[in-house]
DNA sequence: GGAAGGTACCGAAGCGCTTTGGAAGACCCG
DNA sequence: CGGGTCTTCCAAAGCGCTTCGGTACCTTCC
């Protein structure tokens, strides 16, 4: 079923029809009502290449997704953006498209996605602290949002962010208030943007209570279970341990506390652990009193806040880059406690 | 730049230009080479839409993941099997669109996808036992292959699975063999196809051995840590608590570790723990031994499959029916025990 | 040497939609 | 009643591509 047979089941020509259901004034609101039931009776929509080739809008909105094939490592974090800018684009009818690219030929990728014609603008992941794909997308003119931000770069662009200096900084600062003083950070890759601010947030706070950081406190790696786990038994094993880790995902999380009960020690009570949260769907904190003291910050919420901002600004091209700091919450759960006496 | 200015630039018709771009014989091979290069270097691609309009074909594949907006629950193992599938998209030059319905308009999402005609197939995810999706889509017929199946279907169509009960009867097995009678399955929403199959894989190995299972040692469930935590603390409590528990994702087992250790007991000499390993990159069972006794099968790698499954079927319209059986590895891991003598 | 067959190209129609530029008829008013 | 204004509709062009149906020229072969 196309416009020109239901035009002609219609009595009517192919401009009426698609007037009529493109809301345009100039047809008859009992024409309208006729055309509306026919195209919902006979199950027609328009079909989209061709709207998208006679209007130059493709009414769809592209997510590139770095996965490296060397790591071979998807991130967790991604298919909740996507429900929450899926949210808007729903609303706004508009498509999503999804390209996975590998490591190297991401900028080919966006010059085809361009190219090819098939999105209006793109959402970007995963900045790293000096992002070349921002640059190139401004100069190749594609509207676009990013999901993070490039520390590195000093050019004006539209983004969503969380705080992660300032999330990371209270919840070190909470940990200094609690007496902690050897407070070990167990973070993400530091290439990543938001690894390196969240060092940052951590190390403030630090010197800015005069506490000196031990570096065998430090690590930074991909988030995985393992890895925590890892990480934290290493760190346990020094002779002067840390109170108290704060690190970057929940799953992380997890294998820091597989490695406290290894070491025979509680965590909340010997070890305080905070995490960051991104609140996700399939890894809730803990229903009502949560398991990690963290800060929470939704990836959800910041998927839908940037596909709105990408639309508005699609809608209106002249319109400034636009920017938005989310803050996390600082919630406290079972993971944290005093300083033990003994290793004051 | 398009097709009409790169002739021009040229010196060529579009039809020759076209053709020598997809191939076609019946062009010189200096002029093809020309074509090429030319193409190359002012960076064309033929639009899309366009070209679909043409064709008929979208080059897209569209895949149609349930998001319920009431548990605001999003599969943590869809990331994986995405990165799998558009291994193969990239291959063959298709892309991939997305969409993330709500819980009502499944059918209504299909019947538009196909009426705009952006995709050529679609990826159907999470079965439920009787899915009425798929006599839907057959109906439609709109190409598509199922990852899973749908137990109370008796019709031919496409669809890549794990084997499900078989998965699970070999690990109720291993732990007969182990001496546990008294076995928990913590299991998945049993609506679903997979988390029924698993239950019967369970049920027929106890049955086997002529072992009666103990209601309150079956709890179905959304598979979050807390949901892993809950069943089994609540089990551990009961005054014949199961000595081994068998779960179906490890994001529960890790809650299940959790609900053991405050139980005060040890996982893997007090209590063995089985659970079903999706392979997700982030969530690695362990490097080497895996942490977790598990049933592994790798979501990525059907992924794959059954995107290489629909594409062949897109080409080769005519075809039948095709369907594919992962079988499940049991890898033995840290989790499981012989069951303790006194609670013989 | 001329018909037959190849090779290498081109013109134009058509995919399904939007949108420009009318046109027909109804209505109003002096 | 004639001319202007609205309202409501339509024909046709055009978006960028593919592809059908040629055509022009060159070989080949009896």
């Amino acid at each position: 079923m196309n416009l020109k047979q239901l035009a002609a089941h219609l009595n009517l020509s192919q401009t009426t029809v698609s007037r009529a259901l493109n809301g345009y004034p100039e047809v008859n609101e009992q024409t309208r009502k006729r055309v509306m039931e026919a195209a919902q009776a006979l199950n027609y929509a328009p079909n989209a290449r061709a709207k998208g080739l006679a209007t130059g809008r493709a009414m769809t909105i592209g997510h590139v997704i770095p996965f490296s094939h060397q790591h071979q490592m998807m991130n967790p974090v991604f298919g909740d953006f996507i429900a929450g800018a899926s949210d808007e684009y729903v609303k706004a009818g508009y498509d999503m498209t999804l390209s996975i690219t590998g490591d190297r030929d991401e900028e080919e990728n966006y010059r085809r996605l361009k190219a090819k014609g098939n999105v209006d603008g793109i959402i970007v992941h995963g900045p790293s602290m000096k992002d070349g794909r921002i640059p190139f997308l401004r100069q190749l003119g594609l509207p676009f949002v990013v999901h993070g931000r490039a520390t590195d770069l000093d050019m004006p662009y539209s983004w969503v962010d969380m705080n992660n200096t300032h999330a990371f900084q209270r919840a070190t600062d909470f940990l200094l208030d609690l007496g902690h003083r050897r407070i070990a950070l167990i973070n993400g890759l530091e290439f990543m943007d938001f690894a390196y601010r969240r060092r940052v947030g951590f190390e403030q706070a630090m010197a800015g209570r005069g506490v000196a950081v031990d570096p065998r406190h430090l690590s930074a790696g991909e988030m995985t279970e393992s890895y925590g786990f890892e990480s934290a038994a290493r760190m346990l094993a020094l002779p002067d341990r840390p109170t108290a880790m704060i690190t970057s995902s929940v799953i992380a999380a997890i294998g820091i506390r597989r490695a406290i009960h290894a070491a025979g020690l509680e965590m909340g009570r010997d070890i305080s652990v905070i995490t960051h949260d991104d609140d996700l769907s399939f890894l809730r904190n803990g229903p009502d009193v949560p398991i990690f003291t963290a800060t929470r910050s939704s990836v959800y919420e910041a998927g839908r806040i940037a596909a709105a901002m990408l639309l508005a600004h699609i809608a209106d091209p002249e319109s400034p880059a636009q920017s938005r700091l989310l803050e996390a919450q600082l919630i406290i759960g079972g993971s944290t406690g005093p300083v033990p006496q003994d290793t004051r």
